[in-house]
RNA sequence: GGUCUCGUAGUAUAACGGUUAGUACAUCGGGUUUUCAUCCCGACAACGCGGGUUCGACUCCCGCCGAGAUCACCA
């Protein structure tokens, strides 16, 4: 396979969010698996909407999603520098010769004129397009003038890798701005110059480029380019309505999912398989799997809508996964920001066993922090969770402490404190009692805890050791 | 309005002229010595509409309807 160069040309306007990150993993993917490269490059010539630090917060998200880029911003590379508006005079340059060989001009007209010409074919019903509006006898070029392309109106056929083969007529060509007049260029002209300059073999952008594509071609053939491979990316759609996912729909950013619990292999799944798939039925893909199986033309060409609660559901498989191939370490170096605050009175190696009996029932990392403090603190008794319990109602409080005692007493003679043990007690227990499971069991453990749930009792006991577990149980007989 | 794209269950998708239209999430049942979860079993649920072509159409063609994108000195 051809090694592909492609890359993330994202604009440092704020932060990567669902919505419009995949436009980040599929370059990554097809980058390595054709080893080639994939290049970050930074389009910041729109100084209006520059947004300070937004750089940071991309590279952050990249490098947690593990996308590592080749060359670009904080690594360099042969193409430096990586950020548009450090290459401004490249632009001009490319601009000029344009100007030079006729096939762009610069452009005296007054906004307010081209105003003007707006209005006068909207009043007609006709589309506007600038070049009927060209000016006659353009000036020489000087800085403050913008620069636009002349294009030659006809028909173009291409073809992309995920809307297949595309027909347009000449009517959507125009004179589009090559240098505005900031001095800055256009996203339209930029990413052509860079791309060639970059050596960039795959486009790979939002399908709202679509459109524009044609004038793309036009600039390509005005250059000598060859076309590089044009891949469109339909929308990743809101949870609700038919409109693509943005920040004004509450989009989150990518980083904000890592902050809750979500794991980057699990974003990195869900986002890679949301609008694509390898026609197996296979739901977790390793980073590796994806790059080993991916393929362009198996991308779906409509948008696909947003599912968080899927996201979760495969996050909740990775932290199984992690756990049960890793181990129960390899999961806790990912959790150390999601314990309660108490856990860090106790050492590491008891937080691994909590982590080790409650990792099933994580759907996010954060989880933890609700689901395991009566390991790490004495719970608040409240008898009300026993005598409401739907299991243990029935009985008496006379029932229910002497069962207590009786449970005390069992667990008291436990020589060994481990799990196959307290099982065999608790059996005995159940045949002596003549409780249910459901009664006795539940007793017990909402004494331990007083927590609306907790994993399976003899690990529970084993965990919290022999001590506390006992000196919880008596205190609760205590306070019948 | 012009141009372009898209249309399988609530959601994400499989199928590439012949299947009882498959799978996963969600939902609803059931099972596992308690709870919550995992895991297992089961149920519900879809080819936008109308014409063709064909022995046969989710698949090909046309029309309609619906949805989206774009028509900036934003990217």
């Amino acid at each position: 396979m051809e090694k592909a160069i492609t890359r993330f040309a994202p604009s440092p306007t704020g932060y990567i969010h669902i919505g419009n990150v995949r436009s980040a993993i599929y370059p990554y993917l097809v980058a390595h698996q054709t080893g080639g490269k994939m290049i970050l490059r930074i389009e910041d010539t729109d100084r209006e909407r520059y947004v300070e630090g937004a750089t940071e917060l991309i590279e952050d998200t990249l490098k947690w999603l593990g996308l590592d880029w080749d060359e670009g911003p904080l690594i360099g590379g042969p193409n430096e520098p990586y950020f548009q508006s450090e290459r401004k005079d490249l632009y001009l340059k490319w601009a000029k010769k344009l100007i030079d060989e006729g096939r762009a001009y610069a452009d005296p007209t007054p906004s307010e004129k081209i105003d003007e010409y707006r209005a006068e074919c909207n009043a007609k019903k006709v589309p506007f397009l600038y070049r009927n509006f060209r000016p006659e006898n353009p000036p020489e070029w000087e800085p403050g003038m913008p620069i636009r392309f002349k294009t030659i109106p006809k028909e173009y056929s291409w073809h992309d890798e995920v809307m297949g083969d595309m027909h347009t007529g000449p009517e959507v060509l125009d004179d589009i701005i090559l240098i505005k007049k900031d001095g800055y260029p256009t996203y339209n002209f930029a990413h052509i110059v860079d791309d060639a300059e970059m050596g960039v073999t795959h486009v790979m952008r939002g399908v709202e480029y679509l459109s524009s594509t044609p004038n793309y071609l036009a600039l390509y053939e005005a250059f000598g380019l060859d076309r590089p491979k044009l891949v469109s990316l339909p929308h990743i759609l809101a949870p609700t309505g038919n409109k693509k996912l943005g920040k004004r729909d509450g989009a989150k950013s990518v980083t904000e999912y890592r902050d809750d619990g979500v794991l980057a292999e699990a974003m990195l799944n869900y986002l890679a398989c949301l609008g694509w798939n390898d026609g197996t039925e296979q739901e977790i893909y390793t980073k590796d799997e994806l790059i080993e199986k991916f393929s362009l033309d198996r991308i779906q060409n409509s948008g696909a809508r947003y599912d968080e609660t899927k996201l979760l559901w495969v996050n909740g498989q990775w932290i199984r996964r992690i756990f049960d191939e890793q181990g129960a370490r390899a999961l806790y170096d990912k959790t150390v920001n999601f314990w309660p605050e108490t856990a860090a009175n106790f050492p590491e190696e008891y937080r691994v066993k909590v982590l080790s009996i409650i990792y099933d029932r994580l759907k996010t990392l954060s989880d933890l922090r609700g689901m395991t403090t009566y390991f790490f603190e004495e719970p608040k008794i409240d008898l009300d969770m026993i005598f409401e319990n739907k299991f243990l109602k029935k009985f008496s409080e006379a029932e229910i402490e002497d069962l207590l005692k009786k449970s005390i007493a069992a667990l008291t003679e436990v020589k060994d404190w481990n799990a196959e043990k307290l099982q065999e007690a608790l059996n005995n227990l159940l045949a002596e009692t003549e409780k249910k499971p459901a009664e006795l069991f539940s007793l017990i453990r909402i004494a331990l805890s007083f927590a609306p749930f907790s994993p399976a009792l003899n690990l529970t006991l084993e965990v919290l050791g022999r001590e506390a577990s006992l000196a919880r149980l008596n205190e609760v007989a205590r306070s019948i």
